[in-house]
Order: C-alpha cells, then sequence, then structure tokens
DNA sequence: GATCGAAACGGACCATAGTCCGTTTTCATT
DNA sequence: AATGAAAACGGACTATGGTCCGTTTCGATC
C-alpha cells in the first residue's frame, strides 16, 4: 500500500519532544538574555537552564548565531505586526509616502535597540530570510502605491540598506551623526528616490 | 631635565621587535589564508607559523576578528590606490559623474572578492575606521563635485551602504537579482539621488 | 657600556562553541 | 498493545579563541 504520497516535498511535522524542547529553550533564552544579557548567556547554560542537553541546543540552532537569530526573529514579530495591522502612520490608513517614513524611523530605533542581538546573529547566513525579506517587501509595496517606476526590488533593498545596523553605527560611531540628522537625511534620500521626473 | 615634551599625544614609536613580529604574523597571515582559506587560518597555526607565542598575536590584533580586519585593509590598499591615482575611470580624470559610477561597480566587485574576509572581520567594531571611512569620504567628495546639495555626509553613507556584502548577498542570494543588474539599480539610483530637482 | 623602567614576549592555562555516538523517545503500522 | 525504524536526546569530548603573568628585550639615560 503506498503511503499518502507526499506530492510536494512536504514540510516534515515536528515531533512532540522536539516542540516541547524548542519551545522550552526559547523561553530560556530569553529569560537568561534579559538577566545576564546577550554576551553573559552561554550555551551550556542555556542547556541546563531549558533542562535539556547540549547536542539538543546546537541540533535545533546549528549554532550560537543560529540561536541568536532565532531569538530576534521572534522579538520582531510584534513590530511587523504593528507594520501590517497597526494604527497609522506606520500600520495601515496613512498615505504612502507618510508610512514610508514612519517606518524608516521605527526601522532605525529597532535596529538601535536590537543591536546586541544582531552583532551576536552575526552575517545573515544563518538569519531567518522570513524576518530579512519582510522589510524590504513592505517597501517595494509602498515604492509601488507610491506609483514609483523602476527596479522596484533593487530600490527596495537600497532604501532600506541604510537602515541596517552596520551602517547606522558608522554614520553614529565614526561620522558623528545624530538620530535625528539619519531621520532627516532619509526622509531626504526618500524623496529624491520616489519624486519623479 | 624636563623631557622634549610630548606636547600633543605624540603616538608612541612602535619597538623594533614589535615591527618585526608584527610584518612576519602579516606575511604568514597572508601565506596561510591563500593555502587555507580564511576558515583554515587558526591562531595557533598563525602563531607558529610567524614563529612567535600566541600571547603576541593577540596582543597585535586584539582577537581573530581584528587579525583578519587587518589582512583586509592590507588587501584593500592596492584598490585604494587604483581610486585614488590609477586610470580613468575609476581613477582621476573622467568626469565625476562617471567615476562614481565606475566606482560603485568595482567596490561591488571588490566586495564580492573579499567575502570570506569580510565575514570573517565581523562587525566592524574592529575594522579599521581608516578603510570604512575611505569609500564614503570618495563618494562623498564625488558627490560634491557634482553639485549635489543636501547632507552631502549623509548621502555618502547611503549610496554607499547598498554596496555592503551584507546587502549584496541579500541581493543576490534571496532575491535572485544578478550582478549586472544590480549595477543598473545602483547606476539607477545615483541619478535619482544626484539630479536636481 | 652599565642601569633601569617600560614595553613586548611566549606558552601554559581557561572558557566556551561545536561534535559524536550510544541511548531514549516518538509514532506509524499491525 | 506490541513492534520497529526513524528522529531526537544528552553529555562526555574536542578544538580553538582568548587570558595571564613571569621572563625577555629594547632603548633611553647616565
Amino acid at each position: 500500500m503506498p503511503k499518502p504520497l507526499p506530492l510536494l516535498t512536504s514540510p516534515p511535522p515536528e515531533r512532540r519532544d522536539a516542540a516541547r524542547n524548542r519551545e522550552a529553550l526559547m523561553e530560556a533564552a530569553e529569560a537568561l538574555i534579559k538577566q545576564h544579557g546577550v554576551r553573559g548567556v552561554t550555551m551550556d547554560a542555556l542547556a541546563a537552564a531549558a533542562g535539556v542537553g547540549k547536542g539538543t541546543v546546537f541540533r535545533r540552532f546549528g549554532s550560537r548565531e543560529g540561536l541568536m537569530a532565532a531569538v530576534l526573529d521572534h522579538s520582531e514579530t510584534e513590530w511587523q505586526a504593528a507594520v501590517m495591522g497597526g494604527p497609522a502612520p506606520l500600520g495601515p490608513g496613512a498615505p504612502p509616502m507618510e508610512r514610508l517614513l514612519a517606518f524608516g524611523e521605527s526601522r532605525m530605533l529597532l535596529n538601535f535597540k536590537h543591536a546586541e542581538l544582531i552583532e551576536a546573529a552575526g552575517y545573515p547566513g544563518q538569519r531567518s530570510l522570513q524576518a530579512l525579506s519582510f522589510t524590504t517587501m513592505h517597501v517595494r509595496y509602498l515604492l509601488g502605491e507610491l506609483g514609483v517606476e523602476g527596479d522596484l526590488a533593487y530600490l527596495a533593498t537600497a532604501l532600506v540598506a541604510p537602515l541596517e545596523l552596520i551602517v547606522l553605527r558608522q554614520q553614529a560611531d565614526r561620522d558623528q551623526i545624530s538620530t535625528t540628522r539619519i531621520v532627516a537625511g532619509w526622509t531626504d534620500l526618500v524623496h529624491r528616490v520616489v519624486r519623479p521626473d
């Protein structure tokens, strides 16, 4: 008798023990980070706190960076919800340009807020594509609403790039640019990109 | 008798043994990287290859990331020379817009070429400000030549940001954007930023 | 060229990320 | 409920980044 035919490469369901441990690990990780800071959390301590073996931690997250990336993704969920369905101007309801500018400022602040975590998550080989995609997808959508012409996928990444922590750090630390000036600069950039010929 | 008065906090000169070891370390590092790849180089192996103690390696570079940053800086010197004094259009002689576009493409290719090293150098807390500054300084200068008005320091960082490896990766790997399309996109971006109202 | 304080050295030592593999749990099948 | 294979588990083990501190080298001064 043939099985129910996994026609599409269906994602194999998660075993109950696996799910339980994953939840325990995420919870423990967030608690430990809140308590000791990102730096102060070791993988051994995490395993102990979650009541699992170390091997389990690494099978789940692959590496320390992977773990931090998972925590980061999880903590950005709330923000994503605010962007998708929260109050205007960040959420829907405001005109696209207002939303876009609110988005930029909000994203900048969020990246500063999560700085430790972002650095600990390392280069985004690990970081979930899901979360990384979200911001550019949203910007692309808003550019469309604004009637911008051209390679919107590229322009979206180009507008999001200056909001990445790595760039913000450069501006704030090296060039001594204040956050309000960063916001003003990004606003100007957006207008230059958006305005018709 | 008072000393020659170090009026300004003059950088203390480097002792001879220190200089010798630094040179040996850089040379050994480059050789080992060429031979085993960035990943395959351990700090112990480097110390051994350079014929110094491990402590010396860490006093010099602070960390593995610091070492990789130093190697990266060193390898970018050649490129910087090409930008400052090499043949047009990358070097001086061509009109500013041509130089700027040549710069963007060249920088993109360089970042791809040095990808391994850039990742190993980690977040640029370590990476020399010198090298990081160079690109934005140059772009800022070219924007000035082009008669662009506004916050040139900010605009320069904003134009350089999409050329960072972290962003290029996102475009190439996730969004499946080809390198030629990246170049075209950046060219378009530059024109939008530069063109007068 | 003898003296001395400061700077650099080196390698044993420690902390922690990541691996490995024998054991246990889960769950689909009977 | 019993069975068995696949998946997950756990913790001892390894590799390597990073620290520490007693020893050595340097070079300025006399």
